[in-house]
DNA sequence: CTGAATCCTTCGGGATACTG
DNA sequence: CAGTATCCCGAAGGATTCAG
């Protein structure tokens, strides 16, 4: 099919879309937007970041850590030490792509209120069937 | 938490997270930006969506549809005739969105050979332990 | 401390069949 | 035509345990 007249559609599907919609995981996955903006603060050990994130399990960091670092998008070094030592830290990347996700949820922000109408509306028109 | 320090996550907090999230999850999911997409160019019927997004099934269009319905991000038409017809088109605020989502695959598109190469690095260094 | 490995539950989503 | 309802499978992800 032809996404030409579609700017949006166009875009996502120019070039690879299996590489594009792997990054759209990423943003839209649960636990990667908030490592990389803690990342981006300043790096943090493992242990720093399971307390830092409420809920997340170890085992979810280390697939997010593993995933974002396969991605260029963290760093991970590794101190010869007793007890061990690793360091995250956003890359340049990384912190390059918090740009377009500030411009996403900016867009929510802006328009949060519109759309919390329109759900309160559309499910006050499910619940009176 | 605090997370005022990272521009990121304080917008990504700010308000109500949930709903920052449910719209991370629209834009992450697999259909909703070919929806919208197709949608903003000029409104279908349902089974023209159908044949329009190859893999989808009428489940998941069905699905799909009554979420961004809900969200405001399309509307739909019934018509009184027979056969059944029914419309759906992108709303303002679903062509809006296109916006925040073209920066975000501009982003990728932009870093896609970087991304690739990245991978490719840490795939050949996993294979050569 | 930083993970890897295993188990187990949940749930998104496909296939199919039925309805207004 | 435009859905809804049901079944079912595979993947995501939490809890727990083991290891370097």
């Amino acid at each position: 099919m032809d996404y030409s007249a579609s700017p949006m559609l166009h875009i996502c599907n120019e070039g690879d879309p299996a590489l594009f919609r792997s990054i759209l995981d990423r943003v839209g996955s649960k636990w990667t937007v908030i490592v990389i903006g803690l990342l981006e603060q300043r790096p943090h050990r493992f242990t720093e970041l399971l307390n830092a994130i409420p809920g997340i399990s170890r085992r979810m960091l280390t697939i997010s850590l593993r995933t974002l670092e396969r991605d260029g998008l963290i760093e991970r070094e590794v101190f010869a030490e007793v007890p061990p030592r690793v360091e995250y830290r956003a890359t340049a990347l990384g912190i390059s792509l918090s740009e377009p996700v500030i411009a996403l949820a900016t867009w929510v922000a802006d328009h949060k209120a519109e759309i919390a109408a329109t759900r309160a509306t559309v499910d006050a028109a499910a619940d009176s069937e």
